[in-house]
Parts: C-alpha cells; sequence; structure tokens
DNA sequence: AAGGGAAATTAGAACCATTCTTATTTGTAT
DNA sequence: ATACAAATAAGAATGGTTCTAATTTCCCTT
C-alpha cells in the first residue's frame, strides 16, 4: 500500500509508508502507542517520536484526522468524510457515525453572525444495546 | 450564592462554595487552574488538588460539565442545556451554540440499531469574521 | 456542647501522553 | 555520486491531571 501520488511534498519514507499501511489497513482508530506497537513488527527500531511525527505529517496533509474523546490519547481515522464518532462504553470500540442524506450541520445549529466553521466534531458516547 | 439545596449529598464546604460561585459568576469555560487562581484570592491556602475534586464533585452531581477541545486543559460549564460549543480561535474564547428549535440531533444521525446515547458533544472551531 | 468517624483538604510526588533536543541517518535534487 | 535539507532515534522535558499520606473539617449522635 503505497501513499498516493498527491501528497507530494511529502517525503517518502519507510516509517511514514508503514504507518499509512496500518491505518489504512485496519479500521480501528488507533492510537499513536498502537501504531507504534504494530509498525515496530516491521521495524524494530521505529521510535514513537517519529511515529507521533509521521502521524502528524499525515493530519498535516490531510491523510487522516487526528480525534480526541475526551482527554485520552489522541487517535487516528482514515475516514476523511465528514462523520462524527460513536465510542461504544462497552467495549471501548469507535464507530464512524454518518450523517443521514441532505443534512448540512451549521444549519441546524444558532451560530453567532459572520462565522466561520473549519472544523466540526461530534462525539456520542454511550452503549450497544 | 448558594449551592442550591437539590444537591445534598455533596457536602458543603468553604472551597466548593467559591468554586462554585466562580463558575456560576463568570460564563468563561474556566480551565481547573483558572479557577485555582481565582478562587486562591478568598481562600490562599487552596491547593489545585483540592480544585480538581470540587470540581469533579459538582461535575459527577450535574450540577456543571466537564468539556474538552482536543487535548487542551479541561473547562468547566455551568451551562446545563443541551448545547455545543464553537471554540473562535482568534480570541481563544468559547461561546455555547443552541440547537435551533426543534431539532433533535440523534435523528440526523446514521445510528446503528440498538444504540443508547448517553452524552452528545459538538465542537466547532473557526473564526469570527 | 462535645466526641467520633467519615469525608474533604493539602502538599507534593507520580503518571503518562505528547513534545522537544541533539546527534545521526536518509531521501532526493543537482 | 554528492550535498543539503529533512527525517529519525533516543531519551529528556513538559504539562495537565491523578494519586498518596497525613491533617483538618464537617456533621451526626449523644
Amino acid at each position: 500500500m503505497q501513499i498516493p501520488e498527491e501528497i507530494s511534498g511529502l517525503r517518502m519514507t519507510r516509517q511514514r509508508q508503514e504507518v499509512y499501511r496500518f491505518l489504512m489497513e485496519g479500521r480501528s482508530h488507533p492510537t499513536a502507542n498502537e501504531v507504534f506497537m504494530h509498525i515496530k513488527e516491521a521495524l524494530p527500531n521505529v521510535s514513537l517520536a517519529t511515529v507521533y511525527n509521521c502521524l502528524e505529517a499525515l493530519v498535516q496533509h490531510k491523510i487522516v484526522r487526528k480525534v480526541n474523546f475526551d482527554r485520552e490519547p489522541s487517535r487516528y481515522c482514515p475516514n476523511l468524510d465528514e462523520h462524527g464518532h460513536f465510542h461504544d462504553e462497552t467495549t471501548g470500540t469507535i464507530h464512524d457515525i454518518k450523517f443521514k442524506p441532505g443534512i448540512n450541520l451549521t444549519d441546524l445549529l444558532d451560530l453567532p453572525a459572520n462565522t466561520v466553521i473549519s472544523d466540526i466534531e461530534i462525539t456520542l458516547r454511550g452503549q450497544l444495546a
């Protein structure tokens, strides 16, 4: 799995490839440490700082999204579509939540005039009964 | 400003009163440290750990909400109505955002079946042009 | 009003995700 | 092939928050 061409300007290193590959393969919203543990199998000398650097580079280039739940360790999400996250308190797993068709979130909010929104985050917590 | 009666079970201490008072007076979404700095004027020997304890107690008793923006220091919000937060990147200030009348957020999301939602958080980032 | 026991407070140590620093290595344009 | 900018590794540093242990305070019972 190669990082696509459109990400030029981002120097292609073994470490970035592995981080990218792991994010794309699993649909697990891993933390930096989870990425670290996994890619160590392929790259035994990789450092945690490098994993953070790679993830940051991917975030900057809008290849992945960084998502936060409370102040838990940040997680990284390869789904770039606008979506929210459901955090299942029973299993600890995270599910992407799509909006129903035709929904424009900012239309539903009572925003101050002249507001330019650059980012929206929706987080739900609960249980799958 | 007294903590209301309905919060019995919560022992009323000078520290909790000051924390509560400060949260209710300002509409500033302060951090624990900001609360600490302010109530020190009235209670010079108060400790930061106590401020954390008081805030936690107020959160547990649903007198205030704890809100997080990315992994910045947690902030505390005395507004208990269901609402979102707009984080103005220019000034760093936070504004409560009401939903337009009649909006039920979960109706607009493509949730898995049998989902019980216990909490929703909406965060917007941007600028007031 | 006094005593006792549970709960809250204090001070500082500990924790842990993340960032920073510095020396070394690696990619890539020339 | 070379050189230079950028990325990596290792570990130290940072900073918000939580924990620990000793002390103090609240409040119920007498």
